[in-house]
DNA sequence: CGGAATCCTCTAAGATACTG
DNA sequence: CAGTATCTTAGAGGATTCCG
């Protein structure tokens, strides 16, 4: 996992916010997680959110969690209790990119039954 | 590169398009490629594009342009001279995928200021 | 239950050299 | 100029075990 943005051009890198919104999204599962956050159930527990996920295993499921609360974006609620529960939800910050996530869904409804696939 | 869609379990895979679009434009360069590939110049040669994205690597770039052209997001004109040129441009299935490329943008122009980066 | 720690695998990406 | 062909490598991700 990398904490650090992608290295791109200066060209690219000072006009715009790509590299930077690429930086935090990029990653096997991160956005598939941010998504599987929206909906009906927006606050879900570690091993749901792992049923949900299919093959996603422990480990990086459990560092992807860390990086996409570290930057902002999940929100980590610890109850302490025995056995433990923690909740998982999107923060405000992470809410902003459902919009982002929608229209990539939508676009894969669209496109994925055109002729050319 | 993968050619496959990432594997995710029957719930999210069938009600929605999420994985569709990911598995087209994830990989380290596919979506910065889309993304210069809009804009002011958007009929590139491949050598440009290479100087644009930085530090991509001649097979890496080639590939790329490749799994991109056979998804049918961009158009790859040859011209039949020497010394050769070659153009890439996005084709109408990649432009619509501009909004969502647009999208991703301003949402980093506007986060990378957060107080929490 | 929700992890952490350890070890291991595999493949996307890089470096370099060459060519029509 | 626009690529291929080989070979190499980093590091993301997997499998397994252990723990509070």
């Amino acid at each position: 996992m990398n904490e650090e943005a992608v290295d791109i051009p200066c060209e690219l890198q000072e006009e715009t916010g790509f590299a930077y919104t690429l930086s935090r999204v990029s990653g096997k599962y991160k956005m598939i997680i941010l998504y599987s956050l929206t909906g009906a159930t927006p606050v879900v527990r570690f091993n749901e959110l792992k049923r949900r996920l299919g093959k996603i295993s422990f480990r990086t499921l459990s560092l992807t969690l860390k990086e996409l609360e570290s930057d902002g974006l999940i929100i980590r609620k610890e109850y302490p209790q025995i056995p433990p529960k923690v909740e998982y939800s999107l923060s405000q910050r992470g809410q902003s990119l459902i919009p982002v996530l929608d229209m990539m869904c939508e676009w894969g409804n669209i496109h994925s039954n055109d002729p050319l696939n």
